[in-house]
RNA sequence: GCUUCUUUAGCUCAGCUGGUUAGAGCAUCUGACUGUUAAUCAGAGGGUCCAAGGUUCGAGUCCUUGAAGAAGCGCCA
């Protein structure tokens, strides 16, 4: 093999085929078909390339060596192809086994797999069309959160992962330390000594990262996050992660309504990105959704195909109402009088998966921002309204997936904040710095935080979470 | 944390009211064939029936406990 010769990406080819031209790729082996057809992925795109082995002209320990999945280099003239699946195709001159892979101890089959299945297997699990499909568009949504942003005039910023408050009003966290459990220091009173730690203090994981962004917007004008949270919650759902990456956007001098047209537009955005730069991998979830479903019963069964959805999410406006409305819609629909809701509809009570699903899927059958919920559920950093009972919260409900964004504009005024915090027994004095922003130059501000992988999961259409990030952290499970 | 379901070959599953030697498809291997594209045809190998107890003359099947996985709920993004 002429070892001068640089490789070229399977992507290149297939974008400008020049034909009767030499190129050498490298890539894994998806089918070896009559030992004549070699189906060649290297991940530069989900589509393969056929390479012709004429396989009377090559050893036949290096054609037995071709096996699913084994990683070759090849070295041949591209030329026209004779058969019907593909307008192109190499044909090998040089055939070099890179990796093999001994098929009977190769846990992944060119056949159906399930996701559970694959889930086991992470460290292969990538190499399948669905999943590479999910991590190319993976990737092209982290980018286009970047670009929408940066093309919008907003600066990206790294908020701390080692936070040393307790109370950031998002649920449960890991412990950070470097005591040496088997010999924890004790003050007098026999308690925990965590002066002794790191960081002379208790500290943890971050589970947001708003506190400090607004900090940033408070001086910088437009932030937003992209960082990796961790919430220790015992959450045993399709669509919860012990670990998972958010972006938090906040800026100063929205209102909420600046913000839920944010959240609207950047979503539609990231939507709009891959439709326009990632069709041949959603055709490939789209067709494996529909051919999930082909055995579902009809009313189990998608209104419409992924590709359809996202556009007609993309092409329509996200329907919006106060929390005050939703209860009064919820109280006057079909499965509320006919006593078919598991859950309470009463007003000062948070909307369940059961509630939310019905107004986006069943009533409004699109996106759903409610907005004005009740004070005594929500975060106590959410500004007052007028009336003293509601919130200026907002939620972005979605369907399949729910919540995907969870917003607000943030309480400005220092007395309100402050009598918030005391009623909602969050330590002050953690959080003095947060309390300052009020006092030097406040004013108001409004940012939400859009879960990174529930957004994959909606345009990937993966029902599980677990499966649009490459190795998931849930309780009980952090293999890989 | 709660509720329900699942666990049988490498994978996906079947296995009836407990009864001889536990089955299928796919995958794998061998051979044939060679312009295939879910290749085709013929054959072969492959099992601690999740684990531990129990009931029974007899357990893949029934009971108890546990483990792992999934779905849903709650919490949230």
């Amino acid at each position: 093999m002429d070892t001068k010769q640089k490789r070229t990406e399977v992507a290149a080819i297939l974008k400008e085929p020049k034909l009767n031209e030499k190129f050498l790729v490298k890539g894994w082996v998806k089918a070896f078909r009559a030992n004549r057809f070699l189906v060649l992925n290297d991940g530069s795109t989900i589509n393969s390339l056929q390479i012709v082995v004429d396989f009377e002209n090559f050893d036949e320990d290096l054609i037995k060596q071709i096996s699913f999945h084994s990683c070759v280099a090849v070295s041949g003239t591209l030329v026209e192809s004779q058969g019907a699946g593909q307008s192109i195709e190499l044909n090998a001159e040089n055939i070099e086994i890179l990796g093999g892979s001994n098929p009977e101890a190769y846990p992944i089959q060119p056949k159906k797999m399930t996701m559970e299945f694959l889930r086991e297997k992470a460290h292969f699990r990538m190499r399948t069309n669905t999943m590479s499909a999910v991590f190319r568009i993976r990737h092209a949504i982290a980018y286009a959160v970047h670009k929408y942003y940066n093309d919008n005039g907003y600066y990206c910023m790294h908020t701390p992962i080692i936070t040393g408050s307790d109370a950031e009003g998002a649920g449960e966290m890991f412990r950070v330390s470097t005591i040496d459990p088997d010999n924890v220091p004790k003050t007098e009173d026999g308690k925990a000594d965590y002066g002794a730690d790191f960081f002379g203090k208790a500290t943890n994981l971050t589970v947001s990262g708003q506190l400090q962004a607004e900090v940033a917007a408070l001086a910088l004008g437009k932030v937003y996050t992209f960082g990796p949270t961790f919430r220790a919650e015992n959450s045993h759902t399709s669509r919860h992660l012990a670990e998972f990456w958010m972006i938090e956007p906040e800026v100063a001098f929205n209102d909420i309504y600046d913000n839920m047209d944010l959240s609207e537009d950047f979503v539609k955005y990231l939507i709009n990105y891959i439709l326009d730069n990632y069709p041949d991998d959603l055709a490939v979830l789209d067709q494996r959704i529909q051919n999930e479903e082909k055995n579902m019963k009809a009313d189990l069964r998608r209104p419409m195909g992924l590709i359809d959805t996202l556009r007609f999410v993309v092409d329509n406006d996200f329907e919006r109402i106060t929390y005050t409305e939703a209860i009064k819609i919820l109280k006057n629909s079909k499965p509320y009088k006919k006593g078919r809701f598991e859950f309470e509809v009463e007003w000062g009570k948070d909307l369940s998966a059961e509630h939310e699903r019905w107004l986006v899927e069943k009533h409004f059958k699109r996106p759903v921002i409610v907005r004005d919920y009740p004070k005594v559920f929500k975060a106590f950093y959410m500004r007052l309204n007028d009336d003293n009972e509601t919130v200026a919260a907002m939620d972005v409900l979605f369907p399949y997936i729910g919540e995907v964004i969870g917003g607000a504009q943030r309480e400005e005024r220092y007395d309100v904040l402050k009598t918030r915090m005391e009623e909602m027994d969050v330590h002050a004095d953690e959080l003095w710095w947060y309390l300052e922003l009020r006092k030097f130059g406040g004013c108001p501000h409004a940012g939400f935080g859009l879960g990174f992988e529930r957004i994959v999961q909606f345009i990937t259409g993966m029902s599980n979470i677990r499966d649009v990030i490459p190795f998931p952290r849930t309780p009980g499970s952090a293999e890989f």
